[in-house]
DNA sequence: TATTGTTATACTCTATAACTATA
DNA sequence: TATAGTTATAGAGTATAACAATA
C-alpha cells in the first residue's frame, strides 16, 4: 500500500504524495515512532497503551478490555506479563469479590512517561520539519478533521473527567 | 498515551487537540481503518504490506526483509503463511542458486487490491468530513512533511519504478 | 568466507472455549 | 442465571542462533 506513486501530475515545483498514500504513510512513521521508543523501554505498543490508561484509572480488567478492544482473556494475560515486570499491581475488588483492581506500579508509571514523552518529542521534531505557519495549519486540520470524525461516531472528544490525579 | 486532554486554553469557538494528540489519534484511527479492511480478508497488517509491495516487485526474501523491516526468518514465516493460503508463490531465482523469488498470485493480487480500494475509500470518507479547500490543505501539508522527513533520512520518495507492469 | 534461506526455539499477543467463583 | 476472571489451547508474528547450500 503506498508504494506506486500514482501521481500524474508532476508540477516540478513540489511533487506531492496522493492523500491516500500520505495519510497511510504518515500513520505508519507515527506507528513507528511509538514503536522504537516503546521498544527502548522494553515495551510493546499494547503494553504501552495499557500503562498509559492507567496512568488516570484504577480498572477492572473487564473495563480495561472495552478500553483496549480485547477479550478479557487477552487482558488478563498482558496484565499477567506486565505485572511479573513489576509495572502494574492486581488488587481484589472492595465492592466486588470477581473483580480485580489494576493499578501503575511506581516504576510503571516512570516508564510510560519516559516513553510518553520521548515519544512527544518525537512527534514535535516530526512538526519542527514545517515552518510554524504550516505547523500551525496542520495541527488545526487534523482535529478538526478528527473532532468531525468523533462526532460521526458519538464519541466526545473532550470530556470532563474526574479521575485520580496523576502524579507524573 | 493521549488519554488526557491537557489543553489549557478552552477558546469556545473549536475546541483543539494538542498537536501530538492530533497526530497520535489519527494515526491510531487510520491503523485501525487499515486493520478493519485487512481483516474482512482475514489479512493482518502485515499480510496486507506483503501483498501490497509485492504489487510491482519480485523481490527475494532479503529484499522482502529490508523492504518489511524484517528478520528474514520472520519473512520466511510470513511467505510461508501467504504462501499456504495460495496468495504468493515462491520460485528459484535463475541467477542465484541460493536466492527464492517471491511474487503474487492472481488470488493475493485480487485481495490486496479489494482491501486497498476499499481502504483508499475509507482515507476519502474521512477527508471528506473537511472542506476541500481545508482537505487539499491538509494533505499538502502532510505531503510536504513526509518528504522533509524521508529527504531528512536520505530516501527518495519518489523513485523512478523498473518495475513489471501492474495487472490491477 | 560471506550470503541466502530455512529451521528450531522462545516469547508476545490474540481469540475461543471451558472452567471457577461470585453476584 | 449472569458476570468476572483465569486457564488451556491454538495460531500469527517476531527475533536469535544454528545450519545447509551456494557464491
Amino acid at each position: 500500500m503506498g508504494n506506486r506513486p500514482g501521481n500524474r501530475s508532476t508540477p516540478a515545483k513540489e511533487r506531492q504524495l496522493s492523500p491516500v498514500d500520505g495519510l497511510a504513510q504518515l500513520s505508519f512513521l507515527i506507528h513507528r515512532l511509538l514503536e522504537r521508543r516503546a521498544g527502548e523501554h522494553e515495551l510493546s505498543i499494547i503494553q504501552t497503551r495499557l500503562l498509559g490508561v492507567l496512568r488516570d484509572r484504577r480498572p477492572t480488567i473487564s473495563e480495561l478490555g472495552k478500553l483496549l478492544d480485547l477479550d478479557k482473556s487477552s487482558v488478563s494475560g498482558l496484565v499477567e506479563r506486565a505485572e511479573r515486570r513489576g509495572l502494574v499491581t492486581r488488587d481484589p475488588s472492595p465492592t466486588d469479590g470477581r473483580s480485580v483492581l489494576v493499578r501503575l506500579t511506581g516504576h510503571g508509571r516512570s516508564l510510560v512517561s519516559e516513553a510518553s514523552s520521548q515519544f512527544g518529542a518525537d512527534v514535535f521534531t516530526l512538526l519542527n520539519l514545517l515552518s510554524p505557519t504550516d505547523r500551525r495549519e496542520l495541527s488545526r486540520l487534523i482535529s478538526r478533521m478528527l473532532v468531525a470524525h468523533a462526532a460521526d461516531h458519538g464519541i466526545d472528544l473532550f470530556p470532563t473527567i474526574e479521575a485520580e490525579p496523576g502524579t507524573d
